[in-house]
DNA sequence: GCGCTGAAAATGTCAGACAATTAAATGTAA
DNA sequence: TTACATTTAATTGTCTGACATTTTCAGCGC
């Protein structure tokens, strides 16, 4: 793990690369301590301040974790499921605001994902999910509800039928597909009409949830992506329009 | 952007954060350039150190990158998908290995997604990415192959079959799934009697994806998972075994 | 035995300096 | 005037050394 060869990348770069690697081969394991700031200098040949550099880009990945005091130092960190939620959320919206992703082709792949979900959620779902489920659709019903509230509640009724799939590591992987298209969700103006067949639609899904009809939430699915599709192209023909 | 209110955390994170949120919410825009780091001690009532160890921890996410010289400095970068693929499978690997991930788990959540993938693939691969598939089974029936060589090659099996979907998201979001999975792949001993029939299902793939006849590639999907499951489990119980 | 105290170890922060790199400004010669 | 070489300035990269803060633990007195 000590290489450092001659190339003309930062140290702190070539360093934390050599720490991740170590992890992530599994050379070193999960709350193994990691040898102190002046020990990593002494080893890597290098100052202090250039060594923390390094551990502050493991830190920001959560791959390590600091602790003060005399049995301190860096420690190899558990992933938990939060942290990796939050990164892949913040990499995925990024993404997807940075390089101009349609929203044709964003709202694909999301759809794509969750009607995946569709048929474990169906065999698994919990009486609490389906609660949920229900509770955000009643909200999505309310008159006062802003356009950013309703966008929030969608987004919590899907994030329920990816979590009744019972599968932590498809939960993870959708996180970043439901979340991600939240601002691009919020650019739409949701009328009392668009609402009204959006719950319509969500009480659909979670009728055939609860009653375990896969083929059923399949198809209110689909139906579901055509009419976000249709409502997300006339914001882009809007846009385009005011642009001209 | 200037707030540092007075709570305990590290003064790098908070400056990370605060940093971070501006280019989230869209108050930074790409390529626009960061105060220089003199500037930003001075802002943040830091010295340029604690700056720096900010600074790396943005650059570790891949949200900034620096530039020495006259005109250098730090930019908000633009996330590339290939820095987000990286990132994600990165994350993806850590967190299967570090939370005793059930192979039955992670088998479900890889194929659950390919299956959602499969229909776009069958309308819209390219010659090319057909080709990639029949190349890489081709690979997979030479005898001399290494079961670490079998497994590279099934990834690009199937990676090609997630990018002949034509959907970067897509794509994006599944390279997690897919290529975690490898290293749990890895640790099952390929006998010649389950490539070959590893081998046929992926040729029934590849006729089905060619055909256009994306129920014939799911139901082979489906005999895939089914079929890897049955690997999967033995490996384990093997180990089970040999710890009792 | 119990509680207090201080040493020790580690990370967090700061100040100042120098090295390396890069682009622009400047100067010089054809 | 143009082309090229040189200088200069701005900026990041790295080092040294120091001090502050936090935490554990051993030693001490009672």
């Amino acid at each position: 793990m000590k290489i450092d060869p001659e190339n003309k990348a930062d140290l702190s770069a070539q360093i934390a690369q050599a720490i991740r690697d170590a992890i992530v081969s599994g050379a070193m394991i999960v709350d193994e301590r990691l040898p102190s700031e002046a020990e990593l200098s002494e080893q890597f040949n290098v100052s202090r301040p250039t060594v923390r550099e390094a551990l502050k880009r493991l830190a920001a990945q959560s791959l390590i974790r600091t602790q003060r005091g005399a049995t301190g130092g860096a420690f190899v960190n558990r992933l938990s499921y939060q942290e990796a939620y939050g990164q892949h959320i913040t990499t995925s919206t990024l993404l997807l605001s940075m390089n101009a992703v349609s929203f044709d082709v964003a709202c694909e792949a999301r759809y794509a994902l969750e009607r995946a979900c569709a048929p474990l959620t169906a065999r698994r779902r919990t009486p609490d999910q389906l609660a949920t489920m229900r509770a955000e659709i009643h909200r999505q019903g309310q008159p006062g509800l802003s356009d950013e509230g309703f966008c929030a509640s969608d987004v919590a009724f899907h994030r329920a039928l990816v979590d009744g799939a019972a599968n932590p590591v498809l939960s993870y992987q959708l996180a970043g597909a439901v979340e991600a298209m939240q601002p691009l969700m919020n650019m739409i103006t949701f009328t009392a009409r668009s609402r009204e067949e959006i719950v319509a639609l969500h009480t659909r899904i979670a009728d055939a949830i609860e009653g375990g009809k896969a083929k059923a939430a399949d198809t209110a699915l689909i139906e579901l992506e055509t009419y976000t599709l249709e409502l997300g192209r006339g914001v882009m023909a809007a846009r385009s329009a005011l642009k001209a």
